[in-house]
DNA sequence: AATATATAGTTTCATATGTAACTAATTCCA
DNA sequence: TGGAATTAGTTACATATGAAACTATATATT
């Protein structure tokens, strides 16, 4: 150990990023288990099928870099509580386009304040430029980590 | 959905880090177990022993934010390949303290620079300036998030 | 000293997750 | 057309993970 300079782990880029995500990702998903039953990935699931009413599964997981067997479980787990609704696709019968129920909307509006105050929780301690610089700063480095995927 | 501003995964802080976490983790974590058999979590176990040999487990989890069980798990399986030594401590024989073996001395000098070359190619694609205003922007978020706990 | 409480670390068990195999439908192209 | 190769999505299996129970030792309290 003597002969080379050591690897201090605490302050090692990715140690650091995964560290600081796992600690905001708890106090996120304890959130939504708490208030609504949902895990992280039914609140991806549903947040994106908000915002885009009819999408497939498929396209679910592009969106939200999850896989296509945890958007599977994650669907089927928000069907089974009667949040999202499926619909075999007209042209295509291997797709199912999915809906939020009248319910799954009602959980939505509910949520989204609650997730946009945890983020301005968290982000109030920056200011808005060191804000935008912090975006700027995640963009670059996911391009340099996936030259190849594209990240968002 | 119409009367309110939705909330736009992409954008999202939490989601943006946990995604950009994972990816980075995952090419680290593929590295290490690729070219040594090791899980993250063994690296880091090897990592802070390096640091600090005689390091016992609690110390561990609390370095790397690991908990107990998870610090276990990785300690015993570096004992069965022999890159870990358990010492009984003297004076508190619930403690155990514990070295990097020569082999696993000889491992963890193979991997830091990898791990290094990793860190550097990352944040390659940010100015010095930049690679510094990143980390205070890090560690302020860190303590909007964590108040109490200290993450690093 | 005797008992209660706390700490170090492991084991157990239930759940979460990822990989690979699978079904079913679609497209490609000879 | 009629396979071969893709694609959408689910299921099955093996592994990873976390919470709680547990063992053993140490400390605090009386």
């Amino acid at each position: 150990m003597s002969d080379m300079p050591p690897l201090r782990l605490s302050t090692f880029l990715p140690f650091r990023l995964s560290v600081l995500s796992n600690a905001i990702s708890q106090r996120i998903a304890a959130l939504y288990d708490r208030e609504f039953g949902l895990s992280i990935w039914q609140w991806r699931v549903m947040a994106v099928t908000a915002d885009t009413p009819g999408i497939s599964a498929t396209e679910i997981g592009q969106r939200t870099q999850m896989d296509k067997v945890a958007v599977s479980r994650a669907v089927a787990g928000l069907i089974e509580v009667s949040y999202l609704e499926r619909r075999p696709s007209e042209d295509d019968a291997r797709r199912a386009n999915l809906y939020l129920t009248p319910a799954g909307a009602d959980v939505y509006k509910l949520i989204v304040p609650l997730a946009k105050a945890e983020e301005a929780q968290l982000v109030s301690a920056l200011s808005e430029t060191e804000q935008a610089e912090l975006t700027r700063l995640m963009i670059k480095l996911a391009k340099a980590a996936c030259p190849d995927r594209d990240l968002w």
